[in-house]
DNA sequence: CGGAAGATTGAGCAGGATCAAAAAATGTGG
DNA sequence: CCACATTTTTTGATCCTGCTCAATCTTCCG
């Protein structure tokens, strides 16, 4: 148990062990559905690390997988480097949103790990992680439940980017993510964005231009209310129903 | 062991034992990395359905998610409907490839999966499935590869979306669908496609005539040979340089 | 053989990318 | 705390690519 160094470069984490039994992420971290006893066990194998100051990397793609990581607060984002060394984004990680559970196949990560703002993680050693759900039944269960929750929701921004239109793809990102901090006890209706207009783009597969025009518009409609990374749905059914959630007598009714 | 009654809505399957140990499928399905008492354990659980014809339905959206599916043979897609009604295609599913592992956190399915032409399924009950995972580790390890694999597979889905040009999004289809066929014992090189060019263009988020005109201009470059839904890769290294997988010196020099 | 669905080809249009510049926010050092 | 430098965001103008509409051709069924 020694201090950490405060050297800026290493990533290596320090040996503190985790307290899931008192995280408020118990709920949608690995404990869920875990007595006492089984939260005990994953306990001594989960590690926290040191803060991620923003633009850190958890992870590259490439490296091999050793563990899977949860941010405990901040954020984070997963992209890859496209052909011509832009980001292509993938996701953004909010608290008890496990990542690097797509290295398991190739034995490395396919993605890179970046804090978009300074990060508590986890780390979680999946060769352990593996051997405790082979005796924790609650623990293989819930392991399981995240990854189809990570399947499903990629199944989601697949359909986010099917859409064409560059105000529904920002109304969806916007409801994905007022639902997801409404889901940890924050407000779900007015929230600061952590992540820049440029990674927005990068995620939405727009140009940094057109996102900041589609802000315009759904502020023009009296969707939204934006000051910088500040956001406050104003009116979240109309927000739904443009962004094709709802039905389509929903959407007359809200125009 | 009643015989197959011929009703065409009933998908009720029949309750007709797997044979996993002698199925070809073996090292890509549930049974990779398990001994010959471990397959015989899960054979207990799969069963083989009636096959599906072209356009029956293995289940929808919103059904409640009692197992996961294995095409034997065929193929299979996956989708669900936008807000206009237009089919937005998730997946294509080769043999051996588990659909529905995203139905774990709501329980109920979120896609509706459909058979692309005649296809042999496996149905696998989950909450037996998740049972006997508990009891073998290796069925419990394999089927955390095979939903890694998922997750993985559809990060890139989301990397192909991202790249802008149709041609080049149908030349990762078609590399990937190549490495999948090659995979499996088949040509990598020539294959039917399972698929019409309008499920090509909802799955690459494409107009029909565009996925069209892609074809025509990958052909008319020497790429590909396609004849009706018949491709032959006639120049892989090229059509891998022009989908951008390959390095930017590879692209100069094989254009 | 005929009908229908699917695929291809062509022409015109619209919406998002790109280029360019101004404005605002962020951070840094004095 | 402010002034300055840098980055980020917004706004404007133009261009180009993929969508739409329409017609033809093909294939696949009964």
């Amino acid at each position: 148990m020694t201090a950490d160094s405060p050297t800026a470069n290493v990533v290596t984490l320090s040996g503190l062990k985790a307290a899931c039994s008192t995280c408020n992420l118990h709920d949608l971290c690995l404990p869920y559905g875990m007595n006492d006893a089984d939260v005990a066990e994953l306990e001594r194998i989960v590690s926290r690390s040191r803060p991620f100051s923003r633009g850190r990397t958890l992870f590259r793609a490439d490296e091999p997988f050793r563990a899977i990581y949860v941010p405990r607060s901040g954020a984070v984002k997963t992209y890859i480097l496209g052909a011509d060394g832009s980001e292509q984004i993938i996701g953004f990680h909010l608290p008890g949103e496990v990542i690097g559970l797509d290295g398991m196949v190739e034995h490395r990560h396919q993605l890179t790990a970046q804090a978009l703002e300074l990060a508590g993680v986890c780390e979680v050693p999946f060769d352990l992680l593996e051997h405790a759900a082979a005796r924790v039944p609650a623990l293989q269960h819930q392991l399981m439940r995240l990854m189809s929750r990570e399947i499903a929701g990629k199944e989601q921004q697949l359909l986010t980017l099917g859409d064409h239109s560059p105000e529904r793809r920002l109304a969806l990102l916007l409801l994905d993510l007022s639902q997801r901090y409404a889901r940890r006890g924050f407000s779900a209706t007015e929230f600061n964005l952590p992540m820049s207009r440029q990674d927005i783009a990068a995620y939405l597969r727009l140009a940094a231009e057109t996102v900041s025009r589609a802000f315009g518009k759904l502020q023009r409609d009296g969707l939204v209310d934006v000051n910088g990374r500040l956001v406050r749905i104003t009116n979240s059914i109309a927000l739904a129903a443009f962004s094709g959630q709802l039905s389509a007598d929903d959407q007359s009714r809200a125009s």
